[in-house]
DNA sequence: ACCGGGATGTTCT
DNA sequence: GAACATCCCGGTG
């Protein structure tokens, strides 16, 4: 890791709901193999009453591991092209996780770039859901991974970087169904913040 | 810079 | 058949 010793978060860490982690989760960073990546920009989903949540509906095969023990990563494939990455959170049951929006780029930048033709600059390599996913390699395969440093090839650790004091928040980006909920964090000013700001 | 449309396939009605 | 937690490219100002 380019800034200080990469540490397993503390047990329980993803024991809290979406609302609470998703702040919690700034800063963090996203490994998998020798590519790395600042979590800069997240969105909480799920809870008892959010129609945006792709759990809102109940448990389908798509679903699951929505559904499943906190810490594991839920990786679901949309518009025909692009997969998008959550970090399940709260009780076993309960349907709630971050989706992991953009990173700035720390590790690997060659391999991001080899995997994004389309990128015209490094700060674009993981500016988006989709892009954060293609840069490290993320697809379905990787649905349900333990997110554990060692036990599946995908982990999240802290390298010893705070969450800011004050993240900046905003709407979700790209639903219609509770749109105006400011449940979107970011680190102000941070590189790499996906482009589609409301 | 901003905006509009097309790509592409899985999932659910 | 429609919707979709998106991205990219080509238009215009």
């Amino acid at each position: 890791m380019s800034a200080g010793r990469a540490a397993p978060l503390p047990a329980g860490f993803y024991r809290r709901d979406a609302l609470a982690l998703a702040p919690a989760l700034l800063n963090k960073v996203l490994v998998k193999g020798n590519v790395s990546g600042r979590i800069v920009e997240v969105e909480a989903y799920g809870g008892a009453d959010d129609p945006a949540s792709h759990a809102f509906g109940g448990r389908t095969a798509r679903n699951s591991t929505m559904f499943g023990r906190a810490g594991l990563l839920y990786v679901y494939f949309t518009y025909g092209m692009h997969h998008c990455a959550n970090v399940v959170c709260g009780d076993e049951g309960e349907g709630t996780a971050v989706l992991l929006r953009a990173l700035t780029p720390l590790d690997g930048l060659d391999e991001m770039r080899a995997r994004r033709l389309a990128a015209r600059s490094d700060r674009e390599l993981c500016a988006g859901p989709g892009r954060l996913c293609q840069a490290l390699g993320i697809d379905r395969l990787l649905d349900g991974a333990d997110l554990v440093p060692g036990s599946s090839g995908v982990a999240v650790v802290d390298d010893g970087t705070p969450p800011p004091a004050q993240p900046g928040t905003s709407g979700r980006v790209g639903i219609t169904a509770a749109a105006d909920r400011p449940w979107r964090f970011f680190v102000p000013g941070a590189p790499g913040l996906s482009r589609r700001s409301p």
